[in-house]
RNA sequence: GCGGGUGUAGCUCAGUUGGUUAGAGCGCCGGCCUGUCACGCCGGAGGUCGCGGGUUCAAGUCCCGUCACUCGCGCCA
C-alpha cells in the first residue's frame, strides 16, 4: 500500500464499500461524541469522514488533535446508510473506520480557522497566506486562475499564437509608470529594470520575423496599488501580429477573450466574438463620462449646454456661456426617492473635490428642485423631451470645464446606476475604446506630450503629423474594457523611423533622445521592420471578472498588502553590508530615520 | 503625498448620555457524551479597549496627535 494515501478525499464511493484504504488530509472539522469520533478530512480534491471507535487507538490520538493537523488514516470503507448519509457531499454516502492513524504533522492553535466563511483582517490573512489558501473560496479562485490561464493558452495557440519569453532583466524606459531598478554588480552605478511590460521586445519579434507572439508576461510597475491593480508585479496576455490592421487585431482577440469569459462565465451572457461595440474615445467621454464604461449600465450622459444659453439658472448660463459645459445624467423612475437622495449625491460629489451637482426631480410629470424652478416650466420641459426621460424620471447636472464635468458625470452615472439597482450583475459586457487622442496638453509642463503609448500609429500617418494641430490628431490606440474594468490597452504601432522621429519631435523630443532611449527598437525598424500591433489584456482582471471577486488579491496566490510589502515573506527587506558594497551601494536614510539593522549602516566604501 | 472608513479576547462582534468588576458567539484548555456532519452539555483560562498625549472627580466612549489595515484621489507611456 502506498505510503500516504490510496484515494483522495474526494473519491470513496458506495462501491467502494469494504475496501481497504489510505487517506491523507488535514483535519477540516472534529465531532467528538466521546464513544465515537467523526474527523472530516480534507485535501485538495475533497471531504470524507473519519470514524474512530469507541476505545479504538484511532480515538485516543484523534481526541486531542487540533484542527488543521495532518493525518494519515488507514481503514475500511463503509457504507453510511440512508439515515447516516450526507447529500451534501459528494463522499456524503461512505465513511472510512479508521483503525491505524498516523500524525504527519501536529498543528498548534491557529491564527485565523479555516473551516468556514468568515471574515478576517487583510493583514491576517496575508501574513499566513497558506492558511487562508487552504480555505475554499481563495482555493477556488487560485485553481480558477490557472485553468483561465490554461485556456487562454490553448485559445492562443490554435489561433497560430507562439509563445515566447522575454527578459525580465531590462533596460529602464525614461517613458510610462516607475521602474524597479536592480543594480548591476558588474557595472558600477548601472542599473537594470523589471519590464513594465515586454512591450519593446515583443515589436522586435515582430521585427525578427514571428508574426504572431504571445506570452502570459509579467509585468512590473512601482505604482500605488487599488483594489483592481495589485503593487508591483501582475501578469498581461501579451500579444502582437505583424501585418495586420487595428480590425485584424479585434478579429484575432475577441474569439479569445469571448471564448475564455463563455467557458467559465457559468451562464453569465457575454459579448458575442465579433459583436464588441467599438465606441470612439470622445464618444465615451461624453456618453459614458469615463473610457472604461460599464455597459450594463443603462444611463446615458448628454450635453445639454445649450439648453442653459440665457437661462433664468444663472449659474449653468454663466458657465455655457464662458465656453464650459452642462452634462445632465438621467435618473430613471426615481420619483419616490426623497430628497435627501438627491441632497446626499449632491454632498457625495462635493466630497469628490467637485463644485456640486445639481438635480432636477420629476414625479408624474411634475417638475422640482431648485434648477427646475430658475430655469422655467416651458423650458424644462423642453428638455426633459430632448432628453426622451418619462414622468418619474429624475436628472442630474454636471457641469464647468468639460474634462472635469465629463468625469463628475461619469463618476455620478456609476453611482447613480448602483443606488437604483440599475446595473444587472448577470452579464459580461465588452467594448472597445479606440480613436484615442495621439497627444494631450500638459497643463504641468505647459507643452504637449503623447497622451498614451508613443509607440502608436498615428491615423494619416506622416502626413497628420506634419499638417494637423497635434491635440487634433487621433491614434491608432484601443483600450478593451469589460463591466467598467480595463483589460488592457493595445495599438498598431509606429513602425516607421521618419514618422517616429517626428512624432517624438511634436512632445519636445529630438532625434538623439530617441535614439538614446529607445536605441535598440529604433535600429531595428531601420532594418526593415513589419507593420505590426497587439494588445495586452490583463490575466489578474479577467480573473478578477470570473471569479466575481471585488479585489484583485483575491485571485493572486501570494500578493502584497497596499503598501507593496510581502507580510508573510517580509519584502522588502534589510540587506547586509556585504551585498550593497558588491553592489557599489551606499544607503541615504531619510531624515529622522535610523536604520534597524546595523548592517544596513552607510557602508565604507 | 492627500482624503474617507475601520481598529474592543486568537477570530467575528456588542458595549446606552462619559459612571461600579468591559460582555457574547466561535476558537482554546479541562470534564461529560456511541451517529454526528456548524454535534451537544458543564466548567475554565484569555483584555495595554491599536499607541501616545489631553479634557474630566471619572474615558472603550470626548479632543489632539500617531500607527496599522483598507477604499479612493494623485500616479498608472
Amino acid at each position: 500500500m502506498h505510503a500516504y494515501r490510496t484515494h483522495s478525499c474526494a473519491e470513496l464511493r458506495e462501491s467502494d464499500v469494504g475496501a481497504r484504504v489510505k487517506l491523507s488530509g488535514w483535519v477540516h472539522r472534529k465531532r467528538d461524541h466521546g464513544g465515537v469520533l467523526f474527523v472530516d478530512l480534507r485535501d485538495h480534491y475533497g471531504l470524507t469522514q473519519i470514524v474512530a471507535k469507541a476505545n479504538s487507538e484511532p480515538l485516543a490520538i484523534l481526541e486531542h488533535l487540533r484542527a488543521e493537523s495532518v493525518v494519515t488514516i488507514e481503514g475500511e470503507v463503509v457504507s453510511r446508510g440512508p439515515e447516516a448519509a450526507n447529500p451534501n457531499l459528494p463522499t456524503g454516502a461512505i465513511e472510512v473506520v479508521a483503525d491505524l492513524v498516523t500524525i504527519q504533522s501536529a498543528a498548534e492553535e491557529l491564527p485565523l480557522p479555516v473551516a468556514g466563511e468568515a471574515e478576517y483582517p487583510e493583514d491576517i490573512r496575508l501574513r499566513y497566506r497558506y492558511l487562508d489558501l487552504r480555505r475554499e473560496r481563495l482555493h477556488a479562485n487560485i485553481l480558477l486562475r490557472s485553468q483561465v490561464i490554461s485556456s487562454i493558452r490553448r485559445r492562443m495557440i490554435d489561433r497560430g499564437f507562439t509563445e515566447f519569453q522575454t527578459p525580465i532583466l531590462t533596460a529602464s524606459s525614461p517613458e510610462g509608470a516607475r521602474d524597479y531598478l536592480v543594480p548591476s554588480r558588474v557595472h558600477p552605478g548601472k542599473f537594470y529594470a523589471l519590464p513594465q511590460a515586454p512591450q519593446m521586445f515583443k515589436q522586435l519579434i515582430m521585427v525578427a520575423g514571428f508574426d504572431r507572439y504571445f506570452q502570459i508576461a509579467p509585468c512590473f510597475r512601482d505604482e500605488d496599488a487599488r483594489a483592481d491593480r495589485s503593487p508591483g508585479e501582475f501578469y498581461q496576455l501579451d500579444f502582437e501580429m505583424s501585418f495586420v490592421t487595428q480590425d485584424d487585431v479585434f478579429e484575432a482577440i475577441e474569439p479569445v477573450l469571448a471564448g475564455v469569459f463563455e467557458e467559465f462565465a457559468n451562464g453569465k451572457g457575454v459579448t458575442p466574438a465579433g459583436e464588441f461595440p467599438r465606441i470612439p474615445y470622445k464618444e465615451a467621454m461624453l456618453k459614458y463620462g469615463s473610457d472604461k464604461p460599464d455597459l450594463r449600465n443603462p444611463i446615458l450622459i448628454s450635453d445639454v449646454s445649450d439648453h442653459f444659453r440665457g437661462s433664468g439658472f444663472g449659474l449653468f448660463a454663466r458657465i455655457v456661456e464662458g465656453g464650459d459645459v452642462v452634462r445632465a445624467i438621467p435618473a430613471p423612475g426615481t420619483a419616490g426617492k426623497s430628497r435627501k437622495f438627491f441632497d446626499d449625491m449632491n454632498d457625495w460629489a462635493r466630497g469628490e473635490g467637485h463644485a456640486g451637482l445639481g438635480y432636477i426631480t420629476q414625479k408624474d410629470g411634475e417638475l422640482g428642485g431648485p434648477i427646475a424652478k430658475n430655469h422655467g416650466e416651458e423650458a424644462t420641459r423642453k428638455l426633459v423631451e430632448a432628453l426622451g426621460l418619462g414622468p418619474d424620471d429624475g436628472i442630474f447636472f454636471a457641469a464647468g470645464k468639460e474634462a472635469q464635468a465629463a468625469k463628475l458625470a461619469g463618476a455620478a452615472r456609476t453611482r447613480v446606476g448602483e443606488e437604483l439597482g440599475l446595473i444587472a450583475d448577470d452579464a459580461f459586457k465588452f467594448c472597445w475604446i479606440v480613436d484615442f487622442p495621439m497627444y494631450e496638453y500638459d497643463e504641468e509642463a505647459k507643452k504637449v506630450d503623447f497622451s498614451h503609448n508613443p509607440f502608436s500609429m498615428p491615423q494619416g500617418g506622416l502626413e497628420a503629423l506634419e499638417q494637423k494641430d497635434p491635440l487634433d490628431i487621433l491614434a491608432f490606440q484601443y483600450d478593451i474594457v469589460c463591466n467598467g474594468l480595463e483589460l488592457s490597452s493595445g495599438a498598431i504601432r509606429n513602425h516607421r523611423p521618419d514618422i517616429m522621429y517626428k512624432a517624438f519631435e511634436i512632445a519636445g523630443y529630438t532625434q538623439a533622445d530617441v535614439d538614446t532611449n529607445f536605441a535598440g527598437m529604433i535600429n531595428a525598424f531601420k532594418f526593415g521592420a513589419p507593420p505590426h500591433g497587439g494588445s495586452a489584456p490583463g490575466i489578474d482582471r479577467i480573473v478578477m471578472l470570473l471569479a466575481g471577486e471585488p479585489n484583485i488579491r483575491e485571485v493572486v496566490l501570494f500578493p502584497m498588502n497596499q503598501k507593496a510589502e510581502d507580510l508573510m515573506m517580509n519584502a522588502p527587506g534589510e540587506v547586509t553590508a556585504k551585498q550593497l558594497r558588491e553592489l557599489h551601494i551606499r544607503l541615504v536614510p531619510p531624515s529622522g530615520t535610523a536604520p534597524k539593522d546595523p548592517a544596513t549602516a552607510v557602508a565604507p566604501e
